[in-house]
DNA sequence: TTCAATGCAAACACTTTGCAGTCGG
DNA sequence: CCGACTGCAAAGTGTTTGCATTGAA
C-alpha cells in the first residue's frame, strides 16, 4: 500500500518484521520510511525532520529516532557512527553488501565491493575461529577532485 | 624523564609536537599519557579518569579529554567510536597498522593484519583515483568462546 | 611575565525516555 | 478493548567550553 515498486521487497520485510513481534503499522512509521527511502543514502536523524517537516507533516523526532532505530532491529538499516556524534542510517540491501571510500576533504562517499577482499575476511576470521556476521570496511584519502585543488 | 624505554619513541614524538606548537608539558599531561600507556589498549576516557583517580591524582575529566584529543591532533592515537556513543582511544604505533575483529557477544577485540587485503584496498583506491591516507576495518562475529556458550 | 593548561561547572549536541492521550488490530 | 504508538518535554549521555586561577617556559 504505501509501497512504491522499488522498495517492494522492504516493505514486505517490514510487514513481516511487525507482524512477527506483535508491532502495529502506523501513519507516521510510513511517513518515516517512505521520506528515508526517497533520501536513500547516508540520512540522519535531523535530514529525515527536515525532509518530513518541509513535506508539512508534524512527527516528533523522537518518533523519527524511534523508527530508525525500529529498522535497525529488524536488520533493514544500518546505523553509522561519525566522529561529530551524529549517527546516519543505510538501507541495508540483502545481499548487496559494499564498503566505503570516503573523501577526507569534501565528504564524497563512493561505494564499492570486492569480493576477494570479502573472501580473505572471512579467510581471517576463521583463522581467529571467529564466527563472521558483519564488517566494516572504509578506505580514507583525497578523491581526484580534490587531490587536484589542493 | 616521563619516559619508560618502552614508549621512548612516543615520548619523543610528543615532546616534539609539544616544542612546534608552542604547547607546554605539564604534570596532569604526563600523569594521563602514563597512564594511557600503561592501560595500553582500547582506552576510553572513563577507563582513564578511574585509573589516575585510583593511583591517587585529582585530574578533571576535562583536561583527560584535552589529553586525549591533543594526542589524536599528534597523530599518535586513534579514535575509535563505539555504538554506545562512547569514544575509546588506541596507542597509533608508526608503520604498525592492524585492523580488528570484534566479538559482538563479549566485546574481546583480536587484532590481526593482512597484507593481501590492504593491497587489495589500495588497487580499489587507485580503481576510483583515490589517494588513499587510512583505513578502518572492523569484522564483526562471534569468538570461538562466545560461539560455544550461546 | 606571558600565555597555555587546569578544575570546575555549565553548556552542548544527539539521542532516549516518561507520560497522558491516541489509534491500529 | 488492549496495548503499541505518538508528541512533547524532560532527562540522559559522553564530550566540550567559559572562566578565573595556576604554573610552565
Amino acid at each position: 500500500m504505501a509501497g512504491d515498486t522499488k522498495h517492494q521487497w522492504f516493505w514486505e520485510a517490514l510487514e513481516s518484521f511487525l507482524g512477527h513481534h506483535q508491532l502495529k503499522q502506523t501513519k507516521q512509521r510510513q511517513v518515516v520510511i517512505r521520506h528515508f527511502l526517497k533520501l536513500d543514502r547516508h540520512v540522519d536523524a535531523d535530514d529525515l525532520y527536515g525532509s518530513i517537516r518541509k513535506a508539512g507533516y508534524n512527527i516528533g523526532l523522537a518518533t523519527i529516532y524511534r523508527t530508525l532505530n525500529l529498522l535497525k532491529e529488524a536488520g533493514l538499516v544500518e546505523q553509522r557512527l561519525f566522529a561529530d556524534g551524529r549517527a546516519s542510517y543505510e538501507l541495508l540491501i540483502p545481499n548487496l553488501h559494499h564498503d566505503h571510500l570516503i573523501c577526507t576533504t569534501c565528504g564524497k562517499i563512493v561505494e564499492f565491493e570486492n569480493k576477494e577482499i570479502e573472501r580473505l575476511q572471512a579467510q581471517v576470521a576463521a583463522e581467529q575461529r571467529f564466527t563472521l556476521s558483519s564488517h566494516r570496511l572504509e578506505l580514507y584519502g583525497l578523491c581526484a577532485r580534490c587531490n587536484r585543488t589542493l
